[in-house]
DNA sequence: AGCTGTATGAAACAACTGTTTAACTCAAAA
DNA sequence: TTTTGAGTTAAACAGTTGTTTCATACAGCT
């Protein structure tokens, strides 16, 4: 009965969790602060502490509640089996741009799931094994259709990484982009179509033309005297 | 006569900068504490404000003193004019490399360069344009070598991104990445010389297959609907 | 010696932090 | 009506923060 039948209610816990994301994205856990919150929430001083037990606490289920809503916002692309895997490939690529990637302002919830990739708490190994295990499995997935030929795990998790890595650079370093290229190509350079476009092309021609040129990895050492 | 004639001197100042630097990039601006400093430092409390003014002036000295630290450490690759672009740019990928991705513990200079490409403040402007920019603009050079056609300004930009992105996710997302791949594959996942090759060799075939198949931008709606 | 200006030191300051306390409200049960 | 107990409130608490103050130390100078 105490429960809460509606999720949607609102009630002086709801209101803080709904104030608390956007705080906590916005300035980080130490820098957000308690009356902060509550004024935003417009609840007591004491309540967080009375609901949540502790700060820390309330950044944890703010951490869960941005990445439920996050993932029910941009649902996984579907695809039937006959589906080619270049295009599931290019879904995949938008689906991720979609999720991170700049549109004018960014998302709290984007912007706290970012906090905890690059600043693991408490919050992120649940974080892994629920949220981006799933996904990236998805993407070898893809990757191995679009390979010619069977690939080493090592290779397939490099290839994955790689797709990954070109999507959150846009995210991660997206204010240096922002100062590095000039004002009036700073729109089409974060442009969605034109994002997902270049990284499923270059990442298609890589898969592909790494699968026939060099296959195996051909000098064990690389050194930089080359 | 009151200037420092060596940079190397046991100064007051100078003490209180070689530990104002590991501390801020553990910890951030805002959690590291001038009592902290100080005592790392061995110097009194008041020797922050008397010296830099106050933290804030002491931290921008501490990201441009990571900086020129960083770049001597891991100067620009050198080639000659008959270098093979494919060679420069694995040297550039081996540098860059080099300079953040993880190696066991992470230098405190990488932690504060990722804390202003991640949440730029005032040191962030200048970091762009007298460290990043020209670096930025080598690796271009690189891919015009490389690219078999010229190439339009957004594209040899978005390459560009694309060879950063995937070195900066070794380090951006190396949290994640450590608590994605199985415990014996860790080690392998972060080589510098098996990353080098992957991501060198994942880029050329990109770059080639890229050019020769889909050099013009084919479809201007790349729409969810493909 | 006496003066001068930089450097250091211990203490205090004022503001802000998360948390706790204890009084109070008020609907539902007894 | 009385009692109960969860919810709310304002105030206080104890600790930490960056900064300032003012006394002192001491080298280089006249």
């Amino acid at each position: 009965m105490g429960r809460s039948p509606m999720n949607r209610e609102d009630t002086t816990k709801n209101r803080i969790l709904a104030a608390a994301g956007p705080i906590f994205a916005q300035r980080g856990f130490q820098q957000a602060t308690v009356r902060e919150i509550c004024d935003a929430a417009d609840v007591n001083l004491a309540s967080i502490n009375y609901y949540f037990g502790d700060k820390q606490q309330l950044y944890i289920d703010s951490v869960i509640l941005a990445r439920e809503q996050r993932a029910q916002q941009f649902p996984f692309p579907s695809w039937s089996d006959d589906t080619l895997p270049e295009v599931k490939l290019r879904k995949f690529v938008g689906m991720l741009l979609k999720r991170v990637v700049v549109m004018q302002t960014i998302p709290w919830q984007v912007q706290l799931l970012m906090r905890e990739i690059l600043n693991p708490t408490e919050a992120c190994r649940q974080l892994v094994e629920d949220y981006f295990r799933p996904i990236f499995d998805r993407l070898l997935r893809i990757v191995d259709e679009l390979a010619e030929q069977p690939l080493t795990d090592l290779r397939r998790t490099q290839i994955g990484f790689s797709i990954i890595g070109q999507c959150l650079h846009y995210r991660f370093s997206a204010g240096v982009i922002s100062l590095m290229v000039q004002e009036d190509q700073r729109e089409e350079c974060f442009d969605w179509d034109e994002l997902t476009h270049h990284i499923t092309e270059f990442s298609l021609a890589a898969i592909r033309n790494l699968g026939s040129h060099v296959a195996v990895k051909s000098s064990p050492r690389t050194s930089e005297t080359h």
